[in-house]
DNA sequence: CTAAGCAGTGGGAGCGCTCCCAGCTATCCT
DNA sequence: AGGATAGCTGGGAGCGCTCCCACTGCTTAG
């Protein structure tokens, strides 16, 4: 651990040159055996690691990518869902070994300051935007840099790489599932239709249930903006038109919605069947387990890495789009009349982050071709 | 955002040197005001931004702090404890300009990796370290390091800088509140003491109770590992010897002692009265809501940073130990016989990380001199 | 037996910046 | 008026590294 030493150092030490020690760090073929093996001796004995600065001032890399998390969701973080991305891309980064910078804004003031900071060059190698807005600025700006990025979610612009999980894919299901078990009159509370996962999922449900024949009555949909209130609310505006099935946009939503149902006296799913989107903890703690989409958030952390990893070193170019199967998890929240239903045995706490233990769901009458797209 | 610009393109655009040009962008005094203004307006039309790496090769500066939180301590990252830490060093770090560069470990085999990262030379400028174990061995090497270091939470080891709340004031407070409040056979369900934490909790909780005159009985306590279960688990084991009082040194193991005793149907607190540590929102979300102590974690990010920069740029040297105070909030949960006790209002969701708004805890028989130096 | 090839090695150049010192001009004092 | 002083400015040096090219001493082919 002494201070800081040079390859000239190492070099004049071992009998070498500083381009000899070089190739040795850079495992560099053209190094005799018995010389290499000498340089390391010597490296190893006096723990020299080259300097990361002069490095990258050269290389052109930094080892660095960056994940911005925005402060419009600052008081989201405490959700699932950021902790499991951040761990996916996280663990993406040790494996492909790179560093992360964390930008976590949590005031609107402190955006203004992100721009010079991430697009600051010999810094990042790529960066990773998460929870993108329609219309970002910093999207709009950061998509004509030539910084490498990624988005976690499908953006509202073209050209630009991203990863997403197949909302539209997952909400088809949840309409052709519910349908397949005899529910006609099917409701929906929806996500934010000013985020792109809340457009894909109605459009994917609406999608599904015309597939089967079916219209989406706007008397039998309200839209909630991803809390448990506004799930709450929104049942409570569609329970009067009487609906047979419902689908929440999201697991805490459906939350919401089955307070509401609790609160009116009624009975899931004898009453009313009840469907969330997320696959988050809270379908499974809830009573009755919900009947859920589950996305991977982990694994689509990991692949956001992947793909900046492929962007930067130049083995694929501009816009890869990743978008990761969902896997429609049924549980006793829509299990009326299914024959086939399955009850899910005590699930282990986070076996949705190793690997996918959860049984699949069944129906008859689903479209074969879409559900094979989406099974891993 | 053209490709990349320097400090002798930018001189020669406006017609001056790269000496001039750098002593405008580091704000140094001596250029002539028309000049300068000059230099900003290419800067401005250019887009220019200085190199990173350049100028931390030179400079010996990075702007970057690393947060290590190891591999342990992964499956808690949900737990509100870390989202509040990271979000208090995050903000600290966008104040003073840093940015921070986060090694989040899932596996134990990816610890071994680490090292040589965290110490590479010009790439950090500090390091900030989360739940260390006993003997830690990456503690141990970077402590004889050079890079300066802030351990968040009391470390086993001397000479290290850390930020820790009041354990041990907490638990003197618990003590004597309690004992203020007319209980005397008082027990408890301790943390890990191979925790630091769990130790000075123990000590100033033992340490209160004899200040009062009260010896702790071994047969009133049981020791968790935070928990629920354990939790739940040792207050089975301390029912039997009837106490009065007891306080979990945790609020998730408070919930599971909660737990057991509700299924031994007794009633909280005219039964027994429990008291719990944390100030977590699981204290706040029980029923009846528990007594606890708060600890400010997003605080004590802050004060992480803010130490580590004084360290950096040297205007403090080598174990700065910054203890924040703890505060005991009085809730149902012991609130038998208390004349003074408060009932919270509707807490707002979030109001422990811009300020406190928590009335403080009164009671009889309390070491003035201790509470004053714990209160905000 | 000479020309060409080649693995292995050393050193120059230069990445973009900051620091330092020398040089220049304009100003001040005696 | 002449020299000293201060205020600005320009360019050299060098941070530690990688890249490239030139050089050495061999082996191989013609």
């Amino acid at each position: 651990m002494k201070t800081n030493l040079t390859l000239e150092d190492i070099g004049r030490l071992a009998g070498v040159s500083r381009s000899t020690v070089s190739r040795v760090v850079n495992h560099s073929e053209s190094v005799r055996p018995d010389v290499r093996q000498r340089v390391l001796d010597v490296i190893d004995k006096t723990g020299y690691t080259p300097h990361a600065a002069a490095r990258s001032l050269v290389s052109g890399r930094t080892g660095l990518i960056g994940l911005v998390i925005p402060s419009r969701v600052h008081r989201l973080f405490e959700d699932p869902y950021f902790s499991r991305l951040i761990q996916g891309i996280s663990s993406a980064c040790n494996r492909s070994g790179t560093s992360l910078i964390l930008f976590l804004l949590q005031h609107e003031s402190e955006e203004e300051g992100l721009y010079p900071k991430v697009a600051e060059p010999g810094l990042l190698d790529g960066l990773i935007l998460t929870a993108t807005r329609m219309q970002d600025p910093l999207l709009a700006k950061m998509a004509q840099g030539d910084l490498p990025i990624v988005v976690v979610g499908r953006p509202d612009v073209e050209g630009v790489s991203y990863v997403d999980v197949d909302n539209h894919g997952g909400g088809h299901d949840v309409a052709t599932y519910l349908f397949g078990l005899g529910y006609r009159r099917i409701g929906l509370i929806g996500a934010p239709t000013d985020t792109t996962a809340g457009l894909d999922r109605l459009n994917g449900f609406v999608e599904g249930l015309a597939a089967c024949g079916v219209v989406l009555h706007p008397e039998l949909r309200a839209d909630g903006d991803y809390s448990e209130m506004s799930g709450h609310q929104a049942m409570q505006r569609i329970l009067p038109r009487r609906p047979e099935a419902v689908f929440a946009a999201s697991d805490i939503m459906a939350v919401g919605a089955l307070r509401a149902l609790r609160d009116a006296g009624l009975n899931v799913p004898d009453d009313i069947a009840l469907a969330g989107f997320d696959g988050m903890s809270a379908s499974e703690k809830s009573d009755p387990q919900l009947t859920t989409v589950r996305q991977d958030v982990y694994g689509a952390g990991q692949r956001a890495v992947d793909v900046l990893n492929l962007l930067i070193d130049g083995s694929a170019t501009a816009p890869v789009i990743d978008i990761q199967p969902v896997q429609l998890i049924a549980r006793p929240s829509t299990a009326k009349s299914d024959p086939l239903r399955h009850q899910e045995g005590p699930t282990p706490q986070r076996d949705d982050i190793d690997g996918v233990t959860a049984v699949d769901a069944r129906w008859g009458g689903a479209d074969e071709a879409r559900l094979a797209d989406r099974s891993p």
